[in-house]
DNA sequence: CCGTTAGTTCGAATATAATCGAACTAACGG
DNA sequence: CCGTTAGTTCGATTATATTCGAACTAACGG
């Protein structure tokens, strides 16, 4: 059961982090992780192919926004939360808090 | 003496936001400009072409982030802060915050 | 051990963005 | 009106991302 690598979250980079959450599809992604976790991929996937939707969670894996956890044979994401907010303070929280307005009216 | 166009900021899209400032050339430009405003783009080159530091003020401008004012011979830029805390609060704040904290030590 | 499920990796195609020099423009100073 | 300054626009090149199908892998269920 091999697991993934995350990187430390002193080692984080803004641009990274802000870079990932700038496409559409991964920041929507980090929006419903944080009403619902830790989840699965395939919930997700929103009628992509699985390898793009892989690529995309591997982009939100190397920039600290998620952690993935292999769990039997589904793997198992959730926010970095706490290490980031620690490492990044109030922009994962402000990002998000907008994000979830956006939606809420369409 | 023909000015700029800068997008409303009802029109103004979260990810366009975190894409422009994505690019650590830009988020310090920002990073910079938050510190001594209003600017022209002249000191904030860093030794880059001129062409290429026009099309990341143009990237800022159309992501809403900066205005540009023609005044005379210079373009001065300085940050729509009131506007994006408004449309994306806490957000511009945030990044700033920790942007400025990372410069501070290197 | 076989089939299924969940997701990754590969490789090629396409799209998007960054970079730079060169030519351009608009405003001012003399 | 000429030169200078500040920045834009153009066009080509290169770099980086995204996309997708196909082949792969690891774990579980029976």
């Amino acid at each position: 059961m091999k697991q993934y690598d995350h990187p430390l979250a002193q080692d984080l980079q803004l641009p990274c982090l802000l870079y990932a959450l700038s496409d559409p599809f991964r920041l929507e992604v980090v929006r419903k992780l944080a009403l619902c976790q830790p989840q699965p991929c395939a919930p997700l996937q929103d009628g992509r192919p699985k390898s793009s939707v892989s690529h995309h969670f591997s982009v939100l894996r190397k920039a600290g926004i998620i952690r993935t956890e292999v769990v039997g044979v589904t793997h198992m994401n959730s926010l970095r939360e706490r290490e980031l907010e620690e490492r990044f303070p109030g922009v994962l929280r402000a990002i998000m808090a907008v994000a979830m307005a956006e939606s809420a009216q369409g």
